[in-house]
DNA sequence: TATATTCGAGACAAGCTGTATCGTAATGAT
DNA sequence: ATCATTACGATACAGCTTGTCTCGAATATA
């Protein structure tokens, strides 16, 4: 009866993934997203031009994968004091993000090309690191007793208040927000 | 002494300018941003290619051009009753805007190739529509004696948490905000 | 008339795209 | 051991866009 656990085949080389998405990982840094071309990867991954399109379909889906890990991993805050201190330290990290991180500089390069492609939209509106990372300091700090009188129903909105203003100065303004501008919006955040 | 008022030389042809500027506009709806080439836009305008590189160098500034005066008209809003109304028409705007209007699809696809080309996130800062748009709603309000207890110096703040909830819906969850949402926001805002 | 600038049109080299094909390598089935 | 199957790196290929250059013609000023 032996179904094949394995596919048949030769089987994919984890050593050609890795270095796919190491070539990409630096060319980010190096050249900038829009620079990146999926001939330019597969040559500094020095692997076939076949082999990237046969896995990915875009550099968005290569950029995707190489930094969903790191993203989530940087979005994750562990809990400290209070509430307030906790929503503060994920505006924080949040901020950190968006504005220092290559991880950040990656999803703001695929943010941006989602707006103005559709396919790429869809890919990021299944892994919502932004989103899932919110909902999770929002779960935190709600088991701590806070925003009690706030419905779970518009868990959206939540989401959507605590990440915007950050969102918005490093997308459209530049800036990266001040310590005391991030406790202030935690601050008013939860005193909804 | 008569110095040139008007510069040597044949006069750039307003006709030819405003087809491009037509054609972009056509395109993005049509078929989209990525689909959009400086080749096609010449094509489209009946206009020679070197007349588009001459007085652009990028689409983006093109579609810029064509669209910053719908965007800031779209985001203008006449003063209601009080305060919150007036904030709640602001971000019922935004809202269309971004999620609705054709200009406020020319703006979202500049903000995402901001994200990932630096002469296009100056060339947007240099003609900040949602920025100057949410000065002038906050602007108004405090004219009416909202606000009062805020000092004028955190501005950016402001405008920042005013426009993010909304720019962060449409941006990343692809969602447009309901009315309930809306006048939620502006309450919430107002009572800071 | 002479000069200067723009116009539409198109040639041109360079680069990327996505697919196809080559011979080779690695794995499972018989 | 041999075969079938799939992946591998490498490369060729047509099609497209890019940005620059050139051409003759048009339209302005001096």
């Amino acid at each position: 009866m032996e179904q094949h656990q394995r596919p048949l085949g030769r089987p994919r080389s984890e050593d050609a993934r890795l270095a796919v998405l190491r070539a990409v990982d630096d060319m980010l840094v190096a050249e900038g997203y829009a620079a990146m071309t999926m001939k330019g990867i597969a040559e500094r991954a020095k692997v076939g031009r076949q082999t990237v399109y046969r896995w990915w379909s875009s550099k968005a889906e290569i950029l995707l994968e190489a930094s969903a890990a790191d993203a989530a991993r940087e979005l994750t805050v562990t809990p400290g004091v209070d509430a307030e201190s906790d929503v503060t330290a994920f505006l924080t990290a949040l901020r950190d993000f968006l504005t220092r991180s290559d991880a950040g500089l990656a999803y703001r390069a695929l943010l941006g090309e989602a707006q103005h492609d559709d396919r790429v939209a869809e890919l990021l509106r299944g892994t919502d690191v932004l989103g899932d990372a919110a909902r999770a300091c929002i779960a935190g700090v709600r088991a701590r007793g806070a925003l009690a009188g706030v419905p779970e129903a518009g868990a959206d909105l939540l989401v959507a208040e605590l990440v915007g203003p950050v969102l918005f100065q490093t997308l459209v303004t530049g800036r990266a927000a001040e310590p005391e501008e991030l406790s202030g919006m935690a601050r008013r955040f939860l005193a909804r």
